[in-house]
DNA sequence: CATTCCCAAACTGTATTCCAAATCGGCGGC
DNA sequence: GCCGCCGATTTGGAATACAGTTTGGGAATG
């Protein structure tokens, strides 16, 4: 208990940051966050209940910020709400894990399309950054950054798209498919990498038919990569 | 001002609703709901000020709620808030707009698809009965009631499609197309309607593909229809 | 013994009050 | 004329209070 976001419970933030450590300010959207990873992570199990007061006190803060981030987390999808029985960790079924996967299949292909015409000489230089990164890493054998790596490189190509509820969507996506799926990394990172490098080539010159037909190409692979995580689709009760 | 949605400003609820007119419980949503109906509406114009002191004299009920209902909003994409400077309404460009067509025109057949699939035997009698009430109205050339029942429609079609994410997303594209795009309902509504028939009837036979394929090709004659509000883009200062 | 009904505890939904922090607009100094 | 500073306004959050619901357990009953 207590992870103690930047406060302790009872005491007024200035009594605490006095050190000046830029203790986080806003706490609904870091409670919205936390409560999300804690969520992804598997620390609140599919059907759990999330009292307002247990999630108050695990993250120290009061209930205001907490309600705040449940809306949130309702309208994403990750929570479900009942008139006054409270909120619980979503459940989804096997139907809707699938769905996710056609839906991103559906809509990373016209992210992509959108940053070739759209992307900025900046976001173009982040993203043969990632590229070159996660490159060296798939020949240095460091496996372990590479799902951060993906994900930003992932998030940087979207946010490229030039519309920010596409990319707000695509990463909403990928974060429900990380909770639902697990990736058979077996000799996968080479490749996927490579099919990065190919994307972001076809962004550079921005040519969005060949963008959208890669990114259309690399959504499917990775999706043949990946297997649901058996926990879905079981019922439990309780926490 | 004062919109009342139930009860009066400064009186307790029960002094309100002693007739038990069966006044709206719970405000949070019904604020939200309210304020998103007022954006669409254009009552809120885009780039205008949302002080949720105002909100919350305007719709009775006290800041919390409306915090709430601002934060569902942030991540309907309707409302932007910046750290301390409060909430405004989103100022769509054009581009993201015209994603929005596109988006829909991807996930439509695919939510077609998937109720032609999922579809429930009710479901399936809501959909016969709409489009028999809407191909009515539409020989009888009552087109006032055309909109809501063309609503209702796709409302029912995304539910049928057994995915919960699915069914919202679409919904959350429709509003937020008529909250920046204008039909040209010209003579569009019989032929809108035979296609909605169409698809209930690939839909009652559990036709995925055809559904699909119907699906496709009403979104692209509807989107043929929608003209930008030319309010979208111009920036205005104030409410 | 099983079933049903009812009640009390727990929790949500909202109001209210208070306070700290940050933004924004205008004012004075340079 | 430009820059920086100050105060009014507003947001973000805490704490408290209370009504209305849901829920689970226990008592009464067949």
């Amino acid at each position: 208990m207590e992870y103690s976001l930047g406060m302790a419970t009872g005491k007024t933030r200035s009594e605490v940051d006095g050190t000046g450590e830029a203790a986080r300010r806003i706490s609904a959207r870091t409670v919205c966050s936390a409560i999300r990873d804690d969520i992804v992570s598997g620390f609140f199990a599919p059907g759990g209940r999330l009292t307002e007061e247990l999630l108050a006190k695990r993250y120290g803060v009061s209930r205001v910020p907490v309600r705040e981030a449940l809306r949130t987390l309702e309208s994403e999808g990750f929570v479900r709400t009942r008139r006054h029985a409270g909120a619980t960790v979503a459940e989804p079924t096997e139907q809707e894990a699938g769905d996710l996967l056609e839906m991103r299949s559906l809509l990373e292909p016209l992210g992509a399309a959108r940053a070739a015409q759209r992307r900025t000489q900046q976001q173009l230089r982040v993203l043969s950054g990632l590229v070159r990164l996660g490159q060296e890493r798939c020949r240095e054998g460091q496996l372990s950054d590479l799902p951060a790596l993906d994900g930003w490189f992932h998030e940087t190509l979207a946010q490229a798209s030039g519309s920010p509820g596409l990319a707000s969507l695509l990463t909403q996506l990928r974060r429900k498919i990380s909770w639902m799926y697990a990736v058979e990394q077996a000799g996968r990172g080479p490749g996927a990498w490579e099919e990065h490098a190919a994307i972001t080539d076809a962004v550079a010159r921005r040519d969005a038919v060949r963008a959208r037909e890669l990114a259309a190409a690399h959504v499917a692979r990775a999706t043949a990569a990946h297997r649901l995580k058996h926990a879905v689709n079981t019922r439990r009760d309780r926490i």
